[in-house]
DNA sequence: TATGAATGAGGTTTCATTCAT
DNA sequence: AATGAATGAAACCTCATTCAT
């Protein structure tokens, strides 16, 4: 399942041929079918058993979580970064991207599963914000996925452009720009001169 | 290349089949090599075809603009959704994220001429509001990156999980959203009572 | 699909490989698609396209029939080896025979619109025959089976042992000892001595 | 092997799975290899050990027959059908004949062994009713062939259209009917007033 | 210019066979 | 004696590409 994950990901679905899968795992063709009844199969548990332990361990975080909740924010982001997005996991999101629409059924699982309780867990930081007045009140479900864009791209771009030697893509060091960012984008109205002109 | 883009963005290079392409546009399979030497060509007329005038027109936009960096800037994402991320070559973006790897060179040709030069394009919007006073002073690259993120995932998203019925991702309503975001973000630090915590 | 027929006869529906159906057919691999969808297609059109002229042929002699009974049913044992059995689509039934418990619904096509319909023709020689008093009164289904069994195990054999060299099997000069068989079985009560002890 | 007989007659011997025939069994895969060299040396054990027993049993019958040759006759049919016909072992038939051509030293074996027995054995029963003038003079091949024509096609059908629901095929209860027809077309010249017309 | 019949390389999948346990 | 994980040859099928019309 690994070198099936970084197959896909590099390759995309319809572009990997089992035969490689089974090559890079170190086994015979034959043997993949021992285990996966198929391409598809296969596919379905790259998706299905990828991201949900860095979810779980994403809540945990969040429930003992002392700090304020720019901090816990912060920490989120940073934290997927680590377990996620800087992993062969984070190949993940690029993979969904390109073949959500010939999987549907896989996609909305992964909607369901991993983006809903992804957003549902910042969203706590959010909210938490929000109600300590750290943060500015906003719309919880706009502002989650914009928040998330930045970060989310940069794992993206990881597995698109930069192999390419596109190497001036987002640089994994701006995470911290993109936490800065979103906090500056955070900050209560209060605390500021003027309104945001149009 | 209208049909070929469409159903390239739809299933990815590997999983479209010349033969659809064909039916889509109304011809024979034969006709699409007149006009192609193959599949891959095809593929590239697609991609260099596709956003150069949607980045000409851009560039004029910025030329005669006269109103504020703010409002250049939003003017600037509010085109580009309107000319792109709303048209049929707003799938482009997803389908170079997804094929990248496949063809290097494409993707260098993609990032230099389309990327790299809309960035210049944001850039002049960024530096001529820090020049005036309107924006904080920081950095460019990521700053750039950073910004656009939001609007490109929210066109990435039209093409992979809305057509699959995940559709409380981002409406388009989320553009102003968006551009209110970004602006509070790059207001000026003076403007503001605190530092952002960390 | 005379090549088809030829091969699917000859080695069972499994082992005959498509490579070898388009080479006997004098084309490539990827032709024999462009008329059947895929090898079962190919055997369904075999089957369906393969008895159904001469049977039609059987039922033109039956209506301009003019002599006895007798003569009838002689004429059409005769006609159907001629037109069935000692051709290729004689080799249909041992076809049938060997897949119909892998293809039920073509076995069931083939029933009701091979076996019942051939019955039909067989059975107004036999009614006739009886009604004119040429032939015994008897039950019609199952004297039906019985008289045509012989010469269908005759065209059956002619596909399975035969060619394994098996030579004494039934000649083709032993289609007129069925005949003679046959109407010896069929004779009136009243022109014999006795009855048939047990 | 009993396992084995009755998959290859479901469904010929291509289409069955070696791992069906051990499941069936009640073992692994592996323990077929313990016992057959290869699935044809398992298809060869099949039919070699499948109808010799009876064919002795048969003969024994035979030996110790003290009745007419048409109470012979009949009784020999009636206990092939009891000892083979409504047996799994009545499956061999349609299995040889569908696969005769794939092995043809097995069938020449079954010819060899079975048939020509076989029809020794009956020809047997016919020599002795023409000695005693209880049947007419005729040929013994073709007629041997021909009158037990029905009755394996009786076998054949219920390991063929039987089991697709097509039930009016040639019921059980036609053995006697077969038995009938074949005594009627085997009784003297003499008893009979006329010829058989052409 | 346009077609569509034909091709064959290459993919997924199956399954007889082997062998270490 | 029995297993079952592993193999790889071979089957079915797809589809980019060609070419005579």
């Amino acid at each position: 399942m690994s070198a099936a994950l970084e197959l896909f990901v590099e390759r995309g679905y319809a572009a990997t041929r089992l035969e490689d899968v089974a090559a890079r795992a170190g086994v015979s063709k034959g043997t993949v079918y021992l285990y996966f009844s198929g391409k598809e199969a296969l596919f379905q548990a790259v998706i299905r058993e990828g991201l949900l332990p860095a979810l779980e361990q994403g809540e945990r975080l969040a429930a003992g979580h002392g700090g304020s909740a720019a901090q816990l924010l912060a920490d989120l982001l940073r934290g997927w970064w680590e377990l996620v997005g800087a992993q062969k996991v984070g190949g993940l999101p690029k993979l969904m991207i390109a073949e959500a629409r010939n999987f549907p059924q896989i996609a909305r699982f992964y909607h369901d599963e991993v983006i809903v309780r992804g957003h549902r867990l910042l969203g706590q930081a959010l909210e938490l914000g929000m109600a300590r007045g750290e943060f500015r009140r906003c719309e919880l479900e706009p502002t989650l996925s914009i928040l998330f864009a930045p970060v989310l791209m940069l794992a993206v771009w990881r597995h698109s452009f930069v192999p390419c030697g596109c190497t001036d893509g987002p640089p994994e060091a701006y995470l911290e720009s993109c936490i800065d960012f979103i906090l500056r984008a955070l900050a209560p109205e209060s605390a500021r001169g003027g309104e945001t002109p149009t």
